[in-house]
RNA sequence: GGGUGGAUUCCCGAGUGGCCAAAGGGGACAGACUGUAAAUCUGCUGCAAAUUGCUUCGGUGGUUCGAAUCCACCUCCACCCA
């Protein structure tokens, strides 16, 4: 008796590139459902900033882990994985492949090549007592503690990235054992589903022009008026739905502290520091096939048909 | 027309005789990432046959062993007086 994997396919590429209404017609043709894998279109109230697709955009596909939280709920890998699975096995009892887009590399990751996570308390107070001893002793004696409880780690984190220095000593004191070595299992770990990992890309330059002319629309659209909405509702800085970006940028502005102009100009540029780290994150990622834009002659049919055949000879068609 | 200040590597900007291919910041580029990831962090940035050589600090000429730094003239910009 021959295992079946069961099938996923994922589409992702830069913020901005096109994704959405590529994954759009991928389901139509394919008979998929979209899971979203963004760290921001989970959050309701939260439609411009993060580029949320549009309901009539949808065309009847259905969407899944798209507004399902509030803007003051966190939202982290774990969540996201267990939501995910429990999507994909709706997905797969209605018989359809489900297609996984979005940009947030990490969360695709996970689901992937499902990373377990340890049971951790919900309210773990070990984060903010180190963050605490960070502010107070600096970022050198953290890291000289970790280096204490988890040489590997410390080697492998700069002092300067207190975050997960702080992530790191947590970890070890939730768990009892390091995290560089729970890494080390997770990583040897092969992916239970028969994939396709598609990276959607363009040139560096027309990519960029598009982020910028992305943004001028967002705030066309109300960036600003819905940003000032969330805050009228009691949202602020300390959540991670406002750490988002285009949120954080024009909560400045509307406190005060900048310019608008200052705000477009760091919202505009910090989105393609992004798209550059997807990319750098998606270049690491073993087996993706890249759809390099230019190469289909920008034309989403031909695009398609390419597509389609990676997943026939996948067997997943 | 007169006076003053300025012109620095992709940009801003420090440097006022050797320790200067030139601080710092930005951008660009590259990378890391396993419960904050649209977050957080790192590296790199004149050219090359590259522990050395070459070209660069508005232009030209000069002073000096040695100039981005001093002098002369020129060009452009800013402000002030006419």
């Amino acid at each position: 008796m021959t295992y079946v994997k069961d099938p996923l396919v994922i589409l992702t590429g830069p913020t901005a590139v096109g994704k959405t209404a590529l994954s759009i017609k991928l389901a139509q043709k394919i008979g998929g459902e979209i899971i979203s894998a963004d760290s921001m279109q989970v959050y309701r109230d939260m439609n411009i900033g993060s580029a949320k697709i549009k309901e009539e955009e949808m065309q009847g596909i259905p969407h899944h882990l798209i507004d399902v939280l509030s803007p003051d709920e966190e939202f982290n890998v774990y969540t996201f994985q267990q939501m995910a699975k429990k999507s994909l096995a709706e997905i797969y009892k209605n018989g359809h492949i489900p297609i996984v887009t979005g940009g947030t590399g990490f969360y695709i990751q996970a689901l992937l090549h499902d990373v377990a996570f340890e049971q951790e308390e919900e309210t773990s107070h070990v984060r903010g007592k180190l963050e605490a001893l960070a502010e107070e002793k600096g970022n050198v004696y953290l890291h000289e503690l970790l280096r204490e409880k988890d040489p590997v780690s410390a080697d492998e984190i700069h002092e300067n990235n207190v975050k997960r220095v702080i992530r790191a000593l947590e970890f070890y004191e939730l768990n009892g054992f390091p995290i560089s070595l729970h890494n080390k299992e997770q990583r040897e770990k092969k992916s239970p589903y028969n994939f396709v990992y598609f990276v959607l890309n363009d040139e560096r330059e027309k990519l960029y022009r598009r982020i910028d002319a992305r943004v001028d629309m967002m705030l066309k659209d109300g960036l600003v008026h819905e940003v000032k909405h969330l805050r009228d509702m009691g949202y602020h800085r300390d959540m991670v739905s406002m750490q988002g970006l285009g949120y954080k940028e024009i909560l400045a502005y509307l406190e005060g502290e900048i310019t608008l102009d200052d705000a477009i100009y760091l919202i505009k540029r910090d989105t393609r520091h992004f798209a550059k780290r997807q990319l750098t994150w998606f270049r690491r990622e073993k087996d993706v096939i890249w759809l390099n834009k230019p190469e289909f002659s920008y034309d989403e049919d031909i695009m398609l048909d390419f597509m389609t055949d990676m997943l026939r000879k996948k067997g997943i068609l």
